[in-house]
DNA sequence: TAGATTGTTAATCGATTAACAATC
DNA sequence: TAGATTGTTAATCGATTAACAATC
């Protein structure tokens, strides 16, 4: 097995140069330096330099990098060139909110959305309705599915998780209150949306300021 | 002014130990040793000694933590202990989702939804019903507002925060698709969730899985 | 060619882990 | 008291920044 060389704090950063030039090719911007992104981005030119440098040459001496190209080359990385398909797990407010987000724009579709409560089955959601739990084994066998989000309670979550795992899903992003922890085989891969936490993180700042702000006065 | 110490990594992780301390409270866990703690959370002993031991020292030498205790401790060091008012900007789907989410369980409560699509005027949402945008003013100006939550595209949000900014507001969980870069006060916290970078982070590790898994076979 | 800017090596900085004396 | 486990210092590791030779 090919060791995996690149550091997640790298990998954090690609979707956001990924974004970075989306919007310079947007505005009709053909080169760009390191140095004039990096002013954009309130980064230093060194990280993405060396960033970009992990994964190959993709600029030229004297001229920088054409935006086109990289954007391209990023998108390959991130593997942008194929399309994902997803189901969503929990058809309340939030899975619902998710199958109607703009993902498609980036190649990834969702295409089921299913839920336990009986009360919603055959609901419109999208382009699409909404099926039972127990229609998923016989969905996912016949069909690729790349990703299921999981919108729903952790109660829920830690029960379904390894059910979908045992019915061949490899990768999830995970919007329920649990990391999913020692439940699920390692090479599936998981990304946490840990949206009180956030919050939290938020809380921790505000509080800061406060305090600082009263030993200035 | 007190200068802040705290790395973000640490900050990241305290809302981790929140939750779960939280969980053990709840299966009635009184006491528990970072020893313990490292193996449910995948974290070594030494990491959350360090990262408790940066506001104080909250075990006791043969003992471990109290865990009632320790998780109060981290509320206050996350600002727990007060409510926070919030505004959501954006009545659509994910706003709606957002205004139902169960924030308050943390404190966090949602006193205001605003649109300016008229359509949208009076809609009810949870127990609020959905406000115009030229309501902000007066209505920031007439409650105490910690929070306002972007769930608005990437065009409304650079035009609707400096907006914000200018009528009192100091921090922004942003889910738009853009940083806010250098449109803002510089005291001003923005907690930003990406949620199309997170599917691409997902994408670039099945794409590596996928390569690794070639040249096994 | 001269100027600009990359790719890359070396230096610095910060975060994580290990170790252990202090102490409950 | 002896055993356990913290708080904290020291060692290691990794990530970021600086510097500069290569080169377009």
């Amino acid at each position: 097995m090919k060791k995996n060389g690149i550091s997640k704090s790298v990998v954090k950063r690609l979707p956001r140069y990924y974004r970075y030039l989306g919007e310079l090719l947007n505005a009709g911007v053909e080169r760009i330096s390191s140095g004039e992104l990096s002013k954009r981005m309130n980064v230093t030119a060194s990280q993405i330099r060396q960033d970009l440098n992990n994964f190959g040459g993709f600029g030229q001496q004297g001229y920088g990098y054409n935006v086109r190209y990289l954007r391209e080359e990023i998108g390959k990385i991130l593997g942008l060139t194929e399309t994902h398909n997803m189901i969503i797990i929990g058809a309340g407010r939030i899975g619902r909110a998710l199958a109607n987000y703009p993902f498609d724009k980036y190649g990834f579709h969702t295409i089921g959305i299913f839920d336990r409560d009986p009360e919603l089955k055959d609901m419109e959601v999208k382009d699409l309705h909404v099926m039972m739990n127990e229609e998923l084994p016989s969905f996912i066998n016949s069909h690729h599915i790349d990703i299921a989000i999981l919108a729903i309670p952790k109660e829920s979550a830690t029960e379904m998780a390894p059910f979908l795992c045992e019915n061949g899903i490899k990768a999830f992003m995970n919007f329920s209150a649990t990391d999913l922890n020692g439940i699920l085989p390692k090479d599936v891969i998981v990304e946490h949306v840990h949206l009180s936490e956030s919050l939290m993180k938020l809380s921790y700042n505000l509080n800061l300021k406060k305090t600082d702000d009263d030993d200035v006065s």
